[in-house]
RNA sequence: GGGCUUGUGGCUUAGCCAGGAUAGAGCGCCGGGCUUCUAACCCGGAUGUCGGGGGUUCGAAUCCCUCCAGGCCCGCCA
């Protein structure tokens, strides 16, 4: 109902002023909708806006399509009130499965997130990258779009070589019941400290490359096994985060395809690329004054080439390529799409997300300072663990402990996801483990009561005579769910589902704490009830976006 | 040094791109509310030079300039 509504008064606007994109705005606390309009117009006529609103107040009154709206002037805004058929509409709109779904469009993405390198495993910092990610797909699913998840693996870097020079040199067991990621990054962290001590291990890394990138087989298969491992305990970590890939797309079939070979040559024939030494492009034109390099003086590739390969395949196979990096990854991501666009190839849309620090300072595979994502879940998980038990002593041990894990996934996923993407972070184990307000499991909780409420009503018929401030306000913030999933998929910004989700909670908090429904009676009962089933579905729904259980139960 | 980015009550933050009506929340603090649909809840109170300064505008947290502070980047790493 919102996007229509919404849709109706700017045409009516732009009928009675004839402009073509009139402003108009969520009302916040004034109105449900409301214009500046008439600020535009005064400039224009050099007369009052105040004036000019009223008048233009007139003329919207006589409009056929805005008959059941109420328009008001206050000041120089417009002011524009639904009535009881935008809450009738709304909610019968929401109490259906599936609600908030926009329509069907035949634009296909690939979206790429996490691809961490499998050097260690995914710490706090990576799964910023994998929630974001992840809430994106799913926003975008919702809205439409059809998705394929892709994880890029940089199975033949510098760091895979030091890892694979670890497996062959050190003693490099692993220990009992220890995740592949795990074993990795203990190998690499050994690694580096040798090559710390002796220098010429540098070289022995060098000529690994070098061996992978020919080819060699038995070098290949190295690379291959400690990297497999590592993806193992990769995907049970993500699959814990309820984040799932279509595809891991490896980094050397780019090599062994012939696609960056390719690439090269077509880079060749441009004026913006040079070749003293190593091979780089000149993307001064774009403003990028850093040389662009994309071969070795010893011929060997780097990553910059094959990951312009991997964007050709992704932009000749797909309509859109969003890619989800770390601030750190602006420079080369700029580059990259300057040298996409040089060829007349597609280029990402990519969302940066800051970085997330310990309190210490900033996190290090190599040096081993990190906090994993498996100790991070594990922890809150025991932390839920003890406050499920102390709130359900009803329910047995594997019941609380299933819970548990629910909760907090939701306290993980949101603690990250309600944080605009542009601003670093300190990790806080404190926030991390806060199951209150503003959190995953506040809204999980939301939810929970809504269908408490209603597996004790049983049937009844839906009603939709509202009357009470909070029923209204509850409505009508359900009402805007399908504009705010748009408004989240058009900004590429998922947090704003987050912010909608606990803002949706907060409204049944309330209308729960003041307006009883089991005990009403007649038509208030059933309205009530309608009213908890439209909730309970967006929350149902809005949860799912956001990667989150929708409990019956907690 | 250059580039990008962030700066909003004690702490965490929304709002900024597409400027408008008293700057929203949460934590913490103070005071209330469970024989009532799950108190992971609700209500009330105190707390703000929206980093500083200048500018544009009828109007600036929001746009521009500048300064200050934090983060990130500036590899033949990925």
């Amino acid at each position: 109902m919102y996007l229509e509504t919404f849709e109706t008064i700017r045409q009516a606007l732009a009928a009675a002023t004839g402009i073509e994109h009139p402003p108009l705005a969520d009302g916040g606390a004034h109105a449900d909708f409301a214009s500046t309009i008439a600020f535009d117009l005064a400039k224009e006529l050099k007369r009052p806006p105040v004036q000019i609103a009223v008048e233009l107040a007139e003329t919207l009154a006589g409009d056929s399509s805005l008959q059941t709206i109420r328009i008001e002037t206050r000041g120089p805004y417009i002011n524009f009130h639904t009535g009881d058929d935008f809450v009738r509409g709304t909610l019968s709109q929401a109490i259906l499965p599936g609600y908030g779904n926009l329509p069907v469009k035949p634009e296909r993405i690939v979206l790429e997130h996490t691809s961490a390198n499998p050097n260690g495993p995914l710490h706090v910092g990576h799964i910023r990258n994998t929630i974001i990610g992840d809430t994106l797909v799913r926003s975008f699913r919702k809205a439409g779009y059809p998705v394929e998840v892709q994880y890029y693996v940089n199975d033949m870097g510098r760091q895979i070589a030091i890892v694979v020079w670890g497996f062959t040199h050190l003693d490099s067991a692993p220990r009992e019941s220890e995740k592949g990621d795990h074993h990795v990054a203990r190998v690499y962290i050994a690694a580096n400290r040798e090559m710390e001590a002796d220098p010429a291990i540098v070289s022995e890394v060098d000529r690994f490359m070098q061996k992978v990138e020919k080819g060699d087989a038995e070098t290949v298969s190295l690379f291959r096994k400690v990297v497999s491992e590592c993806l193992d305990g990769f995907r049970e970590t993500l699959s814990l985060l309820h984040a799932r890939h279509d595809r891991f797309v490896w980094e050397s079939d780019f090599i062994r395809n012939g696609d960056t070979s390719r690439v090269i040559d077509r880079l060749k024939r441009q004026d913006e690329c040079h070749q003293d030494g190593t091979l780089w492009i000149d993307l001064s034109a774009a403003g990028i004054e850093k040389e662009y390099v994309l071969r070795r003086s010893d011929g060997t590739t780097v990553y910059a080439a094959r990951d312009l390969a991997y964007h050709i395949w992704k932009g000749r196979n797909f309509d859109r390529v969003i890619d989800v990096l770390g601030a750190d990854h602006k420079l080369i991501g700029s580059q990259l799409i300057a040298t996409l666009k040089l060829l007349g190839e597609r280029t990402p849309e990519i969302v940066h997300f800051e970085f997330v620090s310990l309190p210490e300072g900033s996190m290090s595979t190599r040096a081993g300072k990190f906090i994993s994502a498996d100790e991070l879940i594990e922890e809150v998980t025991r932390r839920a663990f003890d406050e499920v038990s102390a709130r359900r002593k009803d329910l047995d041990e594997e019941a609380r402990w299933a819970i548990a894990r629910s909760v907090a996934i939701a306290a993980i996923r949101y603690d990250i996801v309600k944080i605009s993407p542009e601003k670093s972070t300190v990790f806080d184990w404190k926030e991390a483990l806060d199951f209150e307000r503003q959190s995953g499991p506040y809204i999980q909780y939301a939810h929970a009561r809504a269908c408490s409420i209603l597996g004790k009503a049983g049937e009844f018929e839906p009603a939709f005579t509202l009357s009470m401030e909070s029923e209204i306000a509850l409505a009508k913030h359900i009402a805007k769910f399908p504009w705010v999933l748009a408004n989240s998929v058009r900004d590429l910004r998922p947090h704003l589902i987050a912010t909608y989700a606990r803002e949706l909670a907060d409204l049944f908090n309330v209308f729960y704490q003041f307006e009883p429904v089991l005990k009403s009676e007649g038509e208030t009962k059933n309205s009530r009830l309608t009213l908890v089933l439209a909730t309970k579905n967006t929350l149902k729904e809005a949860l799912e976006t956001l990667g989150i259980e929708a409990l019956a139960t907690m």
